[in-house]
DNA sequence: CAAGATAGTTCACTGCACTAACTAACTGCC
DNA sequence: GGCAGTTAGTTAGTGCAGTGAACTATCTTG
């Protein structure tokens, strides 16, 4: 409790920006989440996202890199597959696990749908300031180490 | 369509940081509100702030604040008032109106809860380098502005 | 083959959010 | 002063996302 350093400013500097963020991510998401009806989910759409970049992956492989539970992404992946953008196939070797690759339907979907679906958030970044702009560009990799996430760059290291 | 300049590519980068900025947004949303179980829920805690932060106000002025329907702050009221964090006053001019104002109670609840909140980021916050938590810091002010919230030292101006 | 572990699914439930329809109150007009 | 129109909030009904618990099917181990 008595850091005499530089670091106790930034602590609690943290517990406000944690709010903030706090704060930002969850409106910012709900606005997503309504800009995205009519099309699959913002889940499903991040999953179908996530196959397409890392490939064939077993539903498990899935809900943990999605963070949802295994339940969640038996039904996300039942919508993929029923909208035909995803296949999936039993695993030969072991045939418990099931594989969750995208078509060539699903890479059509995700091309075709990327304007429309970044539509929206690209319009509200195109009327900032560069400045702004180039801010939260720059916050794009701390929020997904943040996350845990996979993103392009993250030289993992995931302790949790 | 033609703008040759360097908003061209900045176009092109918009696209991609809203698809990143999306996908991170999304995740980020749901492990907070994983954290948050057992508590008011995500909603509640962000209105609960916004009526500490910015006094009384009407249901349909929190529920613009929040980007929520009214229908979603009558029943989120609701748990709050229950819960004794908000109070309702008819307002004597305009009895049509229900002015929402904190209690103690809500202070106190915001403010032993808050450590307990942010913890979770905060902590996440805490193993990233100072450089990328500058970054996330950074980002902040343009977050909020991208939401449209009037959050601190916004000049305000919200255009919808 | 029996016993235990693992992957995925089905089931029943919770919680959040919405739209549509309703009530109560205020405003304006005659 | 009383009736049409508008505004604030609530109620009712619905859909979706996510979960935990229990189940099935498969693999592993003795």
């Amino acid at each position: 409790m008595t850091p005499t350093s530089a670091l106790d400013a930034v602590e609690v500097g943290t517990s406000e920006a944690a709010e903030r963020l706090r704060h930002a991510v969850t409106r910012l998401a709900r606005l997503l989440r309504q800009q995205d009806q009519g099309g699959l989910g913002a889940t499903a759409t991040a999953a179908l996202a996530t196959v397409n970049r890392r490939g064939a992956l077993t539903l498990g492989e899935l809900a943990a890199a999605e963070q949802v539970s295994p339940p969640t992404m038996t039904k996300v992946v039942e919508k993929l597959e029923l909208a035909g953008l995803v296949g999936r196939c039993t695993d030969p070797s072991d045939r418990r696990v099931t594989r969750v690759s995208i078509t060539g339907a699903g890479r059509r979907y995700l091309d075709s749908t990327r304007d429309r679906r970044t539509a929206w958030l690209a319009g509200r970044l195109g009327v900032l300031d560069a400045t702004a702009v180039q801010a939260l560009v720059a916050s794009l990799g701390p929020l997904e180490a943040l996350i845990g996430a996979e993103g392009p760059s993250m030289p993992g290291g995931t302790r949790g």
